[in-house]
DNA sequence: TCGCTCATGTAACATGTTACATGATTGG
DNA sequence: CCAATCATGTAACATGTTACATGAGCGA
């Protein structure tokens, strides 16, 4: 049975932990989980039910008080195999589509003014992103110090894309400061 | 009628020549492009006639002899206007999943020799990416100077998107060998 | 009272990928 | 002689997004 990449992706955060459907969407939201992408939970809740149907994770329901109850799913032995399968594995090499950089190409054709406020919006969120990422960076440092490389844990894990998150928002905010520069400079000559 | 990203990423290639569907499929992959995703021509082709029905592109019929006749699209006043507006438009931020970045958060659970195969082969694509925008920098700098921040032409916006894609190109490669290091260090102690 | 969080799902739609059909020319 | 390039498309499939259904509890 194929597995797709979100059904990968899944399988990593139950290593980690057991999670509902639920779960596994609020972890693929959080900040620091950016390079998941946000997958929504009408993908999640079949792709579950699928991975469960080829023996690779299992599910147990817990039941509440005053709220819906919770279906947990768990890594199988079969599901660990086939995650650490996959981990070395060859990884295509993908290039995304940015609609920010396609817009840079055309900004030729554009009034310099109206195209900035674009721009800066986006400079605004990923210099929080970066904020964020320098956060958690500085506190994993302080618990766990330089052994971070050499552990055996998920800490190790988050370490290294974390310092990835930190590294990519660093030039992005740099890049994204650079344009505005350049594109107040043509605002101003342009009148 | 709604355009979709690819359309407007069609729109802004036919801004600055006119294409046959073959041509902006090619234009697409041409590495100084990498932000365009690379669409495949069973895309192109019906985004094409969607457009031309919407008003937004023309065509005319090129034969030749020995191969197939060329169909050229050109962007129509209505195209150029319709971008335009695009173009300062609010554009949604989406962080891309990374098919890469989700092995490298499990790599606690995989042994470092043989994960390390395809982080190094990641950064000899990257690494080559790299030199082919700094080599293409290059001779645009060469050939324009500091003019290029203040240019009306395309290209100002060549210059924007190869800013970006050497900044970013080099952080990851950067990130890439890191990554590679630590894991023979880790490989070395496993042995 | 309004909207958010918790919780699981289905349906419809949009987007993107892989495979196929056709066929001459050109370069190794 | 084989593969790639030029050239336009269709069909089937995989993936991802938006909208909807249901409904309790909780904080402003």
């Amino acid at each position: 049975m194929y597995i797709s990449v979100l059904g990968y992706a899944i399988l990593s955060l139950l290593a980690r932990a057991s999670l509902s459907g639920y779960d596994v969407a609020r972890e693929m939201k959080r900040p620091h989980a950016f390079f998941y992408g946000q997958a929504q939970t009408s993908q999640i809740y079949p792709e579950l039910a699928r991975l469960q149907e080829a023996g690779l994770i299992s599910s147990t329901v817990i039941e509440q008080q005053g709220r819906p109850d919770r279906r947990v799913y768990a890594l199988t032995p079969t599901g660990l195999r086939r995650l650490r399968r996959w981990l070395v594995e060859p990884t295509p090499i993908a290039e995304a589509r940015s609609e920010l950089l396609i817009k840079a190409h055309s900004l030729w054709l554009a009034d310099a003014a109206e195209a900035l406020v674009q721009f800066a919006e986006h400079e605004r969120y990923h210099s929080r992103q970066l904020d964020v990422y320098e956060t958690q960076m500085a506190e994993m440092e302080q618990h766990f110090g330089p052994e971070l490389a050499l552990m055996d844990s998920p800490r190790f894990g988050d370490y290294l894309t974390l310092t990835r998150g930190v590294g990519y928002e660093r030039e992005y905010v740099g890049w994204l400061r650079w344009v505005i520069a350049i594109l107040e400079q043509r605002a101003r000559r342009d009148g």
